[in-house]
DNA sequence: CCGAATTCCTATCGTTTTAGTGGGTATTCT
DNA sequence: AGAATACCCACTAAAACGATAGGAATTCGG
C-alpha cells in the first residue's frame, strides 16, 4: 500500500519549485540537490509533470523549471495523479479507467474500497502547495524564535 | 499506490466469514469458491489471520474457519493491519516501526503524508465486518423488492 | 563563436516484490 | 480406513521498482 518513490520525489520537488516560486527558472540540479534526490531520476519525474502541464521548462543555460500555476492553485492530488496514475488503493475503484471486477455488481468489498479513495482524495486535494510552504515558513519562524533564546 | 492482493482477497475473504458466523467452521475451500480465490494461495493469507488472532481454525473433516471476535469488532484496518503490514502510504509515517528519512527535522512532505495516513485510518477504523454483512442485505433486499415490480 | 549549463530522450539493468504453485504432513470426522 | 481438512516450507515466473548509461538538442554568457 505503499506509494512509490515518484510520488514521493515528485511531490517534494514541486515543493521545492513552490518554494522558489518567482525567482526565474529553476534548474533541476538544485532541486535534487536540495532535497537529496537523483538528478537522472528526477529528470524523468519531472518529464511527466511537464507533459502534465503542471511545470514548464526553460532550457540551455540558466534554464530551469518553473510551476505553470500558483502554489495556491496546485493540490497534492493534482501532483500524485500524474506521477502515480488514477488514485484509489484497487484497480476496481480508480477514479479514471477502473478494471471492473467480475462481480463488480454484488461487491461489497468494492463499496470499503469506494469510501477509503474517496476520503483520501478529499484529504489529498485540500493540501496545497501554499499550504506547504506557509507551514514551512511556521517551522522557520518557530525555529528562529527558538533561536533567540540561547 | 495499490493495496496487493493479500489485503483485497484477505478481506473479502473475512467477509465471507463474517457472513457466515454462527455457522460453525467454515471450509476454506468454500470460502475460495465463493470469493473466487485460489484456494492455495488464501491458505497462506488465513494462515498470517489466524497467527494474529483474528481467526480460529478447527483441524480435520468438518473443520474449518471461525472468527474469533463478532463482525461487529473486526474492523477493515484490524485486517488490512495484518496482511499489509503497518498502515501508511510512505515509510517514514507508518503507524509502527516507521523508518525515519535523514531529514525528519524539517521534512514538509512528511506533515502531508502523516496527514493522509490519518484520515485512512480514521476511514478504516470506522468500517467493521458488520457493517459490510448489512451492506449486503440491504442490496438483497433491494434486488428482491425490484423483483416484484417485474 | 565557443563552451558550459541545462533540458530532453531512449534504452538498459539489477533487485525486490508479487502472486502464486508444488508437494507434501498432520489431524479429525464418519 | 478413507476422506476432508488444516498446516507448512520451498520454489518460481513475471512484473514493478529505482535507478543508471549515454548521449542529442538548446541556450546563455563571455
Amino acid at each position: 500500500m505503499k506509494l512509490s518513490t515518484r510520488g514521493r520525489y515528485g511531490l517534494k520537488a514541486m515543493f521545492d519549485l513552490a518554494q522558489n516560486y518567482g525567482s526565474g527558472p529553476i534548474p533541476l540540479k538544485s532541486v535534487a540537490e536540495r532535497q537529496d534526490i537523483s538528478e537522472h531520476y528526477l529528470e524523468q519525474l519531472i518529464s511527466s509533470l511537464r507533459k502534465a502541464g503542471l511545470v514548464q521548462s526553460v532550457r540551455g543555460a540558466q534554464g530551469g523549471y518553473t510551476l505553470t500555476r500558483k502554489p495556491s492553485e496546485i493540490t497534492v492530488a493534482d501532483v500524485l495523479r500524474v506521477l502515480e496514475g488514477p488514485l484509489g488503493l484497487v484497480d476496481c475503484v480508480l477514479e479514471q479507467d477502473a478494471v471492473p471486477c467480475s462481480r463488480a455488481d454484488d461487491c461489497i468489498t468494492r463499496v470499503v474500497w469506494e469510501k477509503i479513495r474517496d476520503n483520501m482524495i478529499k484529504t489529498m486535494d485540500s493540501i496545497t502547495l501554499q499550504d506547504m510552504c506557509e507551514e514551512a515558513e511556521r517551522r522557520k519562524t518557530k525555529s528562529g524564535n527558538y533561536m533567540y533564546y540561547i
